[in-house]
DNA sequence: TCTTTTACATACCAAACGTACGGTATATAC
DNA sequence: GTATATACCGTACGTTTGGTATGTAAAAGA
């Protein structure tokens, strides 16, 4: 009895997954401005009839995609991977640089299909009204949990403050240079920009944790 | 003789700025993705034969907007205007903070409509191959042009090297926040994280400017 | 067993897209 | 005066867009 109930649904979440899937991959390869329901359409074995059962519209699978990848992200940070959090590299296991870290998390998190995917909805959601009304709320909670990673229990409301700010200046800078690849194709000058910044941030890192020790 | 030559093509002249005007409009309020050619044309009182004359595609027509904003910002800088150009002030002038010159180039050179609609067409270079190929060799240009302005003559190789990865930190973290207003709407909020970036930064650019004073 | 719900498929729609093209007006060159 | 180039106009074309309407097969619930 639930077997059969569960394959169905089972089947439905499948063909969530597969077109949620080709979007990424549509707005890695094409673009937010060239990804139609078309193009996702060709990209899997999936029907118009069946994407508009699952997604009423156009808008509505952005936000599904959106979904997914916020919770991916959030789930990769909850799993411990040590390797790729930087913050969490300094302030709790000590082993390896900083810079280091850094390049892991901008290789396996922010430069794939799907951190670009996620750049290129951020964008279009700034002059897309309707999508800014849906996702900014997701937005500002899922910022907000991330945060918590990296706050100690125990800080004063200043140095929240202050490791929130130095938090966003580390986002701000990683996802600015998605833009700076179009400057510099090369993967080691990339790099090279990268663990400059960690050296200029690596101080500031320190002076978090050590207020948190105290 | 003259006039009547100099009068015909100062109005071929105003047509396309009128067009490169709309389109930036129209990229800074509706983003690349609904950018059309009847978009544009609805801004401005130029007909739709009048467009293809000047620019016989709509390529054709971001290459022009593309010419006209990088050429901006170069003429910003080589016509002094210390006030919006942070490395400049802090290295020539002196007086005044970095924070404040940060602020200031953000808020007059970023976060403007054609520094936003610079940024829409930058992202979709990334997966506009076509556009890449003719915008790319533009952009490296640009950007040699403008480390000029932050190189003092008589610096060794290594220094050239740190300032140059210092200018493309200070790049890529200042066009990240315009992803980052997404997170937070609020202006304060994000002067707030654009002056604590400058502070940490600024130990960084003394040390480049101390090295060419040797 | 009969009804409802779920998952998917096919066919179609009006609107908008970028582009092509024939035509007019005027200014310059010879 | 004639040829040529520039600036501009307006319509029409074929394609693609996001979205809808209708139908079918099967599982779930009564």
């Amino acid at each position: 009895m639930v077997s059969k109930l569960d394959k169905k649904k089972q089947r439905g979440e499948n063909t969530r997954k597969a077109l949620i899937k080709s979007t990424i991959d549509c707005l890695d390869r094409l673009g937010y401005a060239e990804t139609s329901i078309n193009r996702v359409l060709e990209g899997v074995d999936v029907s118009r009839g069946a994407l508009m059962h699952h997604f009423p519209s156009k808008e509505d699978l952005v936000i599904g995609t959106v979904d997914f990848l916020l919770s991916r992200i959030l789930r990769h940070y909850q799993q411990e991977s040590p390797n790729s959090f930087p913050f969490a590299q300094v302030t709790h296991s000590g082993n390896g640089t900083l810079a280091d870290a850094l390049v892991t998390y901008w290789k396996n998190i922010i430069d794939t299909p799907e951190g670009r995917a996620f750049s290129e909805i951020i964008m279009a959601t700034r002059t897309d009204k309707a999508l800014s009304l849906r996702i900014s709320p997701k937005l500002e909670d899922w910022n907000e949990q991330l945060n918590q990673f990296f706050l100690p229990p125990g800080l004063d409301e200043e140095a929240v403050e202050d490791v929130t700010l130095t938090l966003l200046i580390w986002r701000s800078f990683i996802r600015g240079m998605i833009f700076q690849q179009e400057f510099h194709s090369d993967p080691d000058y990339i790099e090279k920009i990268i663990r400059k910044f960690a050296m200029i941030m690596e101080p500031h890192l320190k002076l978090a944790q050590t207020q948190s020790d105290t």
